[in-house]
DNA sequence: CTGAAAGCGCTTACAG
DNA sequence: CTGAAAGCGCTTACAG
């Protein structure tokens, strides 16, 4: 026996509800124009043979998949758990799906994107993964609108949503600085994302600003992990370094470095070494770290990335390649000396 | 001007490759029977043209979508985000997407599951979510799979998989024993999960096991988050209860507790409370917790599961309702005091 | 091995 | 407000 059990169509629907099919299509197309009292007549008729309307009939026809495309890369981040939650959850508000594509670390996520097109998808939004320009290509010309989260790709084309690291970088910088330090650890990300520079440049300048010398400041890769903070802890102490401060461009990688300073070198955080952080992961704020960090804007930055989409005016195609920057927030908790800090 | 711009049809590369449509389709169905050379043609019509197959289309035709839905509940416990990930990676690897749903702590997931019907998925994996019988019907009735993964949900017909949470438990209150432990405090999760009450059995049944009075142990809610944990903790001290041994039921809690135990009360773990969790996230391994704890088999917990779901062979339909448990191992690092103990 | 043609289940002008 | 009909872009028997 094979399935042919169920596979109600509208058609069922139509004859049960008396009516036609085109009505029944109708009925379960919000802007439609329809009857109140045939609407109901067929509601209840599709209740009755729990009809479910086939989104593949549906998307062929209209060439709209209500679905979105997420490429994920670092999974070791809580940060992006957070993000594709919140994408979850808004997307889903209005009625789309999140087709989550989880790529390796530094892997080109074009074998993902392919399969993406397949689905055509109403827009893709990439958070930490490469794209070759070709498959942006690809997309544009298919009118998928692209955006790139939490990074700027300056390759490709595409509006780009991301705190303002930048600025948020130097307020860090000034908050280690006000609190007397003059000697850093910038323990830094992937090298080719943007986030981890403007978060560096962000606390250079502030560092120089200050009339310190660029030697003042030692940079040390970390990969976005905690476990690179902490193996860039241990590179930098067993290296003789031990600075009065620590700028971890993730929470994740401050993490790994207090753990490293506090239990491998017996080192006291702040009273020893200052620590600060970036993004504001709920474990940040945790007892054995009460990390001072800045917060990333979740919310707005996955509003306005799903703005970005036009997901309600195909028709718009795809936006210039703008960046945006929405301010984070200084979290001031217990791993820099002193009164908080207050950025002007 | 509208988006007329791409949307390259097998036509198309048919006409460029000057073969007939079928053709083109075949050159793109994987069992397909097509002359090597004119294969060769296709491609390279399709390469030049950027043609990508539209999954509508292939989906309307043959009723596989080759996507599989994803149900995520609790987002607080990162063992979901290793689950998510593998799910993503194995199911990727077989030429399947995940589409995850998200959908709040406690939220009946059906909602969520009516748009995973009209996605005509070919399965659904649910992970930490309840769904109404009647959803399951509808579902069953579709021939669309449906398995739980690591939860047992009783009322509903479908398989389930999931570790040996009830040996894992017991295997870790015999340590607790071995070690010396006489009064114990079992921090627990959802109360209706069936993870968490056999994880609880098992604990239960090596106490009584022992001879010691069911008395001896006694069990606080902890939602199966971080929060949770530290919560449960308080209300465990604060009420004046101090145990030999904590069971948290997941590593999550196990963390709130030490964080609480060891910052807010100033009592050392194991010296003066032990503490064992149940997953092995990457988390308990860091210098902070050092937890003992046992480790779920995602990897074969992942394949069993999408096994149960009979990707490659529709037609099989929804299995019977058994139950799949895979042992957990026990991972001995700081927790417990004493020589690792060996399960039996 | 290949092509012509029916069919998958919707949406949406077009008439009425 | 409603129905008949074309069309979305594939897959897959069916002939050849």
């Amino acid at each position: 026996m094979k399935k042919k059990s169920s596979r109600v169509t509208s058609v069922d629907v139509a004859a049960l509800a008396g009516v036609s099919q085109s009505a029944v299509s109708r009925a379960f197309s919000p802007g439609a124009v329809i009857a109140e009292a045939t609407r109901e007549k067929i509601f209840e008729a599709a209740n009755k043979l729990n009809y479910v309307p086939n989104s593949f009939a549906r998307g062929l026809s209209t060439r709209r998949s209500n679905i979105v495309a997420l490429v994920l890369g670092n999974r070791d981040n809580p940060f992006y758990m957070m993000a594709l939650h919140e994408f979850s959850r808004k997307l889903g508000a209005i009625g789309r799906q999140a087709l989550v594509f989880a790529v390796e670390r530094e892997e080109n996520s074009d074998r993902a994107l392919m399969e993406v097109l397949q689905y055509q998808v109403d827009g893709v939004v990439l958070t930490s993964a490469h794209m070759s320009t070709r498959m942006t290509a690809m997309c544009h010309d298919r009118g998928i609108p692209v955006v790139s989260f939490n990074r700027i790709l300056p390759s490709l084309e595409t509006p780009s949503v991301s705190c303002d690291n930048r600025n948020g970088g130097k307020i860090l910088g000034e908050a280690f600085l006000a609190a007397g330090a003059r000697s850093f650890a910038v323990l830094a990300g992937d090298a080719n994302g943007s986030t981890s520079n403007d978060r560096v440049r962000g606390f250079t300048d502030a560092v120089l600003a200050a009339g310190l010398p660029g030697d003042s400041i030692r940079l040390f890769e970390a990969h976005s992990t905690y476990e690179g903070g902490a193996a860039a802890t241990r590179e930098m102490i067993e290296g003789g370094f031990r600075p009065d401060a620590i700028f971890g461009i993730a929470d994740v990688i401050a993490m790994g470095a207090i753990d490293e300073l506090t239990y491998r070198y017996q080192l006291r955080v702040p009273e020893d070494v200052m620590v600060a952080g970036f993004d504001n992961i709920p474990e940040s704020g945790r007892l054995p770290y009460r990390l001072t960090t800045i917060e990333q804007p979740v919310a707005a930055m996955v509003e306005r990335t799903i703005a970005h989409l036009h997901l309600d005016d195909p028709d718009r195609g795809v936006g210039p390649a703008e960046a945006t920057h929405i301010p984070g927030r200084l979290v001031w908790r217990d791993t820099i000396r002193g009164e908080a800090f207050r950025p002007t």
